[in-house]
DNA sequence: CAGAGCTCCTGAATGC
DNA sequence: TGCATTCAGGAGCTCT
Protein backbone atom coordinates (compact mmCIF):
# COMPACT_ATOMS: atom_id res chain seq x y z
CA UNK A 1 0.00 0.00 0.00
CA UNK A 2 1.48 3.20 -0.73
CA UNK A 3 2.61 5.10 2.32
CA UNK A 4 4.01 8.23 2.68
CA UNK A 5 7.47 7.45 1.57
CA UNK A 6 5.74 5.92 -1.30
CA UNK A 7 3.72 8.75 -2.43
CA UNK A 8 7.76 11.00 -2.18
CA UNK A 9 8.99 8.48 -4.43
CA UNK A 10 6.72 8.66 -7.06
CA UNK A 11 6.54 12.17 -6.82
CA UNK A 12 10.51 12.40 -7.43
CA UNK A 13 10.26 9.84 -9.71
CA UNK A 14 7.48 10.85 -12.49
CA UNK A 15 8.75 14.27 -11.86
CA UNK A 16 11.10 14.92 -14.25
CA UNK A 17 9.44 13.37 -17.12
CA UNK A 18 6.37 16.17 -15.97
CA UNK A 19 8.24 19.23 -15.95
CA UNK A 20 7.37 21.86 -18.47
CA UNK A 21 5.71 19.10 -20.43
CA UNK A 22 2.23 20.08 -21.87
CA UNK A 23 -0.84 17.66 -21.02
CA UNK A 24 -2.07 16.81 -24.62
CA UNK A 25 -5.11 15.06 -23.16
CA UNK A 26 -6.71 13.33 -20.22
CA UNK A 27 -8.24 10.06 -20.66
CA UNK A 28 -10.62 8.81 -18.40
CA UNK A 29 -11.65 4.99 -18.40
CA UNK A 30 -13.15 4.44 -15.20
CA UNK A 31 -14.16 7.83 -13.43
CA UNK A 32 -15.89 5.91 -10.43
CA UNK A 33 -13.18 5.70 -7.81
CA UNK A 34 -12.85 6.94 -4.08
CA UNK A 35 -14.79 9.52 -5.69
CA UNK A 36 -15.89 10.57 -8.88
CA UNK A 37 -13.07 11.76 -11.22
CA UNK A 38 -13.31 15.67 -11.65
CA UNK A 39 -14.57 16.40 -14.53
CA UNK A 40 -12.38 19.05 -15.00
CA UNK A 41 -9.44 17.41 -15.45
CA UNK A 42 -10.45 16.80 -18.96
CA UNK A 43 -10.39 20.68 -19.89
CA UNK A 44 -6.30 20.57 -19.05
CA UNK A 45 -5.67 20.26 -22.32
CA UNK A 46 -2.39 21.73 -23.36
CA UNK A 47 -1.84 22.82 -19.57
CA UNK A 48 1.70 22.88 -18.65
CA UNK A 49 2.86 21.51 -15.92
CA UNK A 50 5.08 23.99 -14.00
CA UNK A 51 5.83 21.53 -10.92
CA UNK A 52 5.27 18.97 -8.02
CA UNK A 53 4.14 18.64 -4.84
CA UNK A 54 3.19 16.48 -1.93
CA UNK A 55 0.79 16.89 1.26
CA UNK A 56 0.21 14.05 3.60
CA UNK A 57 -0.56 11.17 1.01
CA UNK A 58 -1.79 13.90 -1.53
CA UNK A 59 0.36 13.75 -4.88
CA UNK A 60 -0.30 17.59 -6.99
CA UNK A 61 0.63 18.82 -10.16
CA UNK A 62 0.95 22.01 -10.79
CA UNK A 63 0.09 23.68 -14.16
CA UNK A 64 -0.74 26.42 -15.68
CA UNK A 65 -4.49 25.99 -15.60
CA UNK A 66 -4.70 24.65 -12.19
CA UNK A 67 -3.86 21.90 -9.80
CA UNK A 68 -4.73 18.25 -10.24
CA UNK A 69 -4.81 16.16 -6.90
CA UNK A 70 -4.16 12.84 -6.67
CA UNK A 71 -4.59 10.21 -4.00
CA UNK A 72 -3.04 6.70 -4.77
CA UNK A 73 -5.78 5.05 -2.34
CA UNK A 74 -4.15 1.76 -1.24
CA UNK A 75 -3.58 -0.14 -5.04
CA UNK A 76 -2.55 3.03 -6.67
CA UNK A 77 0.48 3.26 -8.78
CA UNK A 78 1.33 6.48 -11.32
CA UNK A 79 3.63 5.37 -13.71
CA UNK A 80 5.44 6.75 -16.69
CA UNK A 81 5.37 5.09 -19.93
CA UNK A 82 5.09 5.28 -23.95
CA UNK A 83 2.32 6.28 -25.19
CA UNK A 84 1.77 3.36 -27.54
CA UNK A 85 1.60 0.97 -24.19
CA UNK A 86 -1.77 -0.80 -24.22
CA UNK A 87 -3.81 -0.03 -20.93
CA UNK A 88 -3.78 -2.87 -18.96
CA UNK A 89 -7.06 -3.91 -16.60
CA UNK A 90 -7.57 -1.49 -14.33
CA UNK A 91 -5.67 1.30 -16.08
CA UNK A 92 -7.91 4.09 -14.95
CA UNK A 93 -7.03 7.79 -16.14
CA UNK A 94 -3.94 8.56 -18.41
CA UNK A 95 -2.24 11.81 -18.91
CA UNK A 96 -1.12 12.28 -22.17
CA UNK A 97 2.18 14.09 -22.08
CA UNK A 98 3.85 15.92 -25.31
CA UNK A 99 7.27 13.79 -25.22
CA UNK A 100 4.97 10.85 -26.57
CA UNK A 101 5.03 9.73 -22.92
CA UNK A 102 1.63 9.03 -20.76
CA UNK A 103 1.48 8.93 -17.04
CA UNK A 104 -0.54 6.42 -16.44
CA UNK A 105 -2.95 5.80 -13.00
CA UNK A 106 -3.72 1.97 -12.37
CA UNK A 107 -5.55 1.10 -9.08
CA UNK A 108 -6.88 -2.28 -9.28
CA UNK A 109 -9.15 -1.34 -5.45
CA UNK A 110 -10.30 2.15 -6.71
CA UNK A 111 -9.87 3.98 -2.92
CA UNK A 112 -7.53 6.60 -5.21
CA UNK A 113 -8.66 9.75 -6.07
CA UNK A 114 -8.33 12.68 -8.67
CA UNK A 115 -9.35 15.96 -8.09
CA UNK A 116 -8.62 19.03 -9.43
CA UNK A 117 -8.99 22.98 -8.24
CA UNK A 118 -7.78 26.29 -9.10
CA UNK A 119 -5.39 26.07 -6.30
CA UNK A 120 -5.14 22.83 -4.01
CA UNK A 121 -5.07 24.74 -1.14
CA UNK A 122 -8.53 25.55 -1.54
CA UNK A 123 -9.52 22.01 -1.50
CA UNK A 124 -11.46 21.50 1.84
CA UNK A 125 -9.99 18.15 1.95
CA UNK A 126 -6.72 19.36 2.14
CA UNK A 127 -7.37 22.14 4.73
CA UNK A 128 -8.54 19.58 7.27
CA UNK A 129 -5.01 17.58 7.19
CA UNK A 130 -2.36 18.17 10.24
CA UNK A 131 0.84 18.42 10.23
CA UNK A 132 3.38 16.91 8.16
CA UNK A 133 5.16 14.07 10.06
CA UNK A 134 8.84 15.02 9.02
CA UNK A 135 8.19 18.60 9.31
CA UNK A 136 9.36 20.54 12.60
CA UNK A 137 5.85 21.51 13.46
CA UNK A 138 5.74 17.34 14.35
CA UNK A 139 7.44 17.79 17.91
CA UNK A 140 7.07 15.72 21.07
CA UNK A 141 5.04 18.99 22.49
CA UNK A 142 2.89 19.17 19.85
CA UNK A 143 1.96 14.88 20.16
CA UNK A 144 1.65 15.83 23.78
CA UNK A 145 -0.76 18.42 23.71
CA UNK A 146 -2.85 16.93 21.44
CA UNK A 147 -2.70 13.25 23.01
CA UNK A 148 -2.77 14.71 26.38
CA UNK A 149 -6.75 15.41 26.22
CA UNK A 150 -7.87 12.57 24.31
CA UNK A 151 -8.99 8.56 24.92
CA UNK A 152 -8.93 7.19 22.14
CA UNK A 153 -5.93 4.58 21.87
CA UNK A 154 -2.47 6.20 21.26
CA UNK A 155 -2.50 4.12 17.84
CA UNK A 156 -5.73 5.65 16.65
CA UNK A 157 -4.44 9.00 17.17
CA UNK A 158 -1.01 8.36 15.01
CA UNK A 159 -3.24 7.54 12.24
CA UNK A 160 -5.91 10.42 12.84
CA UNK A 161 -5.05 13.07 10.02
CA UNK A 162 -6.28 15.57 11.35
CA UNK A 163 -3.04 15.97 14.05
CA UNK A 164 -0.36 14.12 11.86
CA UNK A 165 -0.58 12.96 8.46
CA UNK A 166 0.97 10.54 6.62
CA UNK A 167 1.36 7.64 9.19
CA UNK A 168 -0.27 4.75 8.14
CA UNK A 169 -0.76 1.44 10.06
CA UNK A 170 2.61 -0.11 9.56
CA UNK A 171 4.49 2.84 10.97
CA UNK A 172 2.34 3.21 13.44
CA UNK A 173 2.47 -0.03 14.78
CA UNK A 174 6.44 -0.36 14.03
CA UNK A 175 7.03 3.26 15.79
CA UNK A 176 5.10 1.70 18.76
CA UNK A 177 7.20 -1.04 18.97
CA UNK A 178 10.43 0.48 18.88
CA UNK A 179 9.37 2.52 21.66
CA UNK A 180 7.75 -0.03 23.95
CA UNK A 181 4.26 1.29 23.89
CA UNK A 182 1.30 -0.56 23.45
CA UNK A 183 -1.08 0.93 20.76
CA UNK A 184 -3.87 0.60 22.71
CA UNK A 185 -3.03 2.83 25.64
CA UNK A 186 -4.98 5.73 25.46
CA UNK A 187 -3.53 8.39 24.14
CA UNK A 188 -3.90 10.82 27.71
CA UNK A 189 -2.03 8.34 29.51
CA UNK A 190 1.22 9.07 27.33
CA UNK A 191 3.58 11.15 28.84
CA UNK A 192 6.06 14.13 27.49
CA UNK A 193 8.86 11.70 27.80
CA UNK A 194 6.75 8.84 26.23
CA UNK A 195 6.60 11.65 23.10
CA UNK A 196 10.08 12.87 23.25
CA UNK A 197 10.66 9.23 22.02
CA UNK A 198 7.81 8.61 19.98
CA UNK A 199 8.20 11.71 18.04
CA UNK A 200 11.77 10.81 16.54
CA UNK A 201 11.26 7.41 16.23
CA UNK A 202 8.27 7.77 13.75
CA UNK A 203 10.41 10.83 11.93
CA UNK A 204 13.38 7.75 11.27
CA UNK A 205 11.06 4.74 10.20
CA UNK A 206 9.59 7.27 7.53
CA UNK A 207 13.09 8.64 6.19
CA UNK A 208 14.73 5.35 5.96
CA UNK A 209 11.38 4.28 4.20
CA UNK A 210 12.17 6.82 2.04
CA UNK A 211 15.16 5.92 1.11
CA UNK A 212 14.77 2.28 0.54
CA UNK A 213 11.94 3.53 -1.91
CA UNK A 214 15.14 4.43 -4.14
CA UNK A 215 14.30 0.60 -4.78
CA UNK A 216 10.37 1.42 -5.39
CA UNK A 217 12.09 4.42 -7.87
CA UNK A 218 13.85 1.93 -10.25
CA UNK A 219 10.67 -0.51 -10.43
CA UNK A 220 8.35 2.08 -11.57
CA UNK A 221 10.40 2.97 -14.65
CA UNK A 222 10.03 -0.40 -15.82
CA UNK A 223 6.92 -0.44 -18.06
CA UNK A 224 5.39 -3.76 -16.26
CA UNK A 225 6.26 -2.35 -12.80
CA UNK A 226 4.77 -5.72 -11.56
CA UNK A 227 7.10 -5.79 -8.60
CA UNK A 228 4.62 -5.36 -6.11
CA UNK A 229 5.91 -2.97 -3.25
CA UNK A 230 8.94 -4.28 -2.11
CA UNK A 231 9.07 -5.56 1.43
CA UNK A 232 10.91 -3.85 3.99
CA UNK A 233 12.18 -5.22 7.54
CA UNK A 234 9.49 -4.99 9.79
CA UNK A 235 9.62 -5.80 13.37
CA UNK A 236 5.49 -6.65 14.25
CA UNK A 237 3.52 -5.68 11.37
CA UNK A 238 2.02 -8.41 9.98
CA UNK A 239 4.24 -10.88 12.86
CA UNK A 240 1.33 -12.43 15.00
CA UNK A 241 2.27 -16.07 16.43
CA UNK A 242 5.71 -14.95 15.63
CA UNK A 243 8.76 -14.19 17.98
CA UNK A 244 9.51 -10.91 19.33
CA UNK A 245 12.72 -9.75 17.54
CA UNK A 246 13.42 -8.45 20.84
CA UNK A 247 12.69 -10.97 23.56
CA UNK A 248 11.23 -13.66 22.14
CA UNK A 249 7.67 -13.64 23.20
CA UNK A 250 4.99 -14.20 20.50
CA UNK A 251 3.55 -11.06 18.76
CA UNK A 252 0.03 -10.77 19.57
CA UNK A 253 -2.64 -8.90 17.35
CA UNK A 254 -5.69 -6.35 18.55
CA UNK A 255 -8.00 -4.78 16.36
CA UNK A 256 -8.02 -0.93 17.15
CA UNK A 257 -9.85 1.57 15.31
CA UNK A 258 -10.69 -1.40 12.71
CA UNK A 259 -7.25 -1.73 11.86
CA UNK A 260 -4.94 -4.69 12.83
CA UNK A 261 -2.59 -3.77 15.21
CA UNK A 262 0.41 -6.03 16.21
CA UNK A 263 2.42 -5.61 18.86
CA UNK A 264 4.70 -7.67 22.16
CA UNK A 265 2.59 -8.07 25.15
CA UNK A 266 6.40 -8.33 26.80
CA UNK A 267 8.14 -5.35 25.16
CA UNK A 268 5.05 -2.88 24.73
CA UNK A 269 2.80 -3.88 28.14
CA UNK A 270 -0.84 -2.08 28.26
CA UNK A 271 -0.22 -0.98 32.10
CA UNK A 272 3.19 1.07 32.78
CA UNK A 273 5.01 -1.07 35.81
CA UNK A 274 7.71 0.91 37.34
C1' DC B 1 -16.37 18.33 20.10
C1' DA B 2 -14.68 13.47 20.51
C1' DG B 3 -14.83 9.21 18.87
C1' DA B 4 -16.97 4.99 16.99
C1' DG B 5 -18.59 2.88 12.96
C1' DC B 6 -19.65 2.72 8.00
C1' DT B 7 -18.35 2.79 3.35
C1' DC B 8 -16.05 2.49 -1.22
C1' DC B 9 -13.56 -1.91 -4.06
C1' DT B 10 -11.06 -6.08 -5.53
C1' DG B 11 -7.52 -9.64 -5.01
C1' DA B 12 -5.78 -12.97 -2.01
C1' DA B 13 -6.62 -16.30 1.31
C1' DT B 14 -9.53 -19.53 3.32
C1' DG B 15 -13.44 -22.77 3.61
C1' DC B 16 -16.28 -26.34 1.79
C1' DT C 1 -11.10 -27.94 -9.48
C1' DG C 2 -14.14 -24.47 -8.42
C1' DC C 3 -17.35 -21.79 -6.23
C1' DA C 4 -18.59 -19.01 -2.05
C1' DT C 5 -17.12 -16.42 1.83
C1' DT C 6 -14.08 -13.44 4.45
C1' DC C 7 -10.89 -9.90 5.08
C1' DA C 8 -7.66 -6.02 4.48
C1' DG C 9 -7.11 -1.31 4.10
C1' DG C 10 -6.96 5.06 3.64
C1' DA C 11 -9.67 8.27 4.98
C1' DG C 12 -13.88 11.05 4.50
C1' DC C 13 -18.55 11.01 6.17
C1' DT C 14 -22.38 10.11 9.26
C1' DC C 15 -24.19 9.25 13.61
C1' DT C 16 -24.14 9.18 18.59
Amino acid sequence: MPELPEVETTKRGIEPYLINQQIKAVVVRQPKLRFMVNPELKKLNNARVLGLSRRAKYLIIHTNKGDIVGHLGMSGTLQVMDDKTPAQKHDHIDFLIDNHKILRYHDPRRFGAWLWAEHAEDLPILQKLGVEPLEKEFSAEYLFNHSCKRKMPVKSLLMHNPIVVGVGNIYANESLFLCGINPALPANLLTLTDCEKLVPTIKKVLKQSIKQGGTTLKDFKQPDGKLGYFVQKLHVYGKKGEPCPKCKTQIESLVIGQRNSFFCPKCQPLLKSK
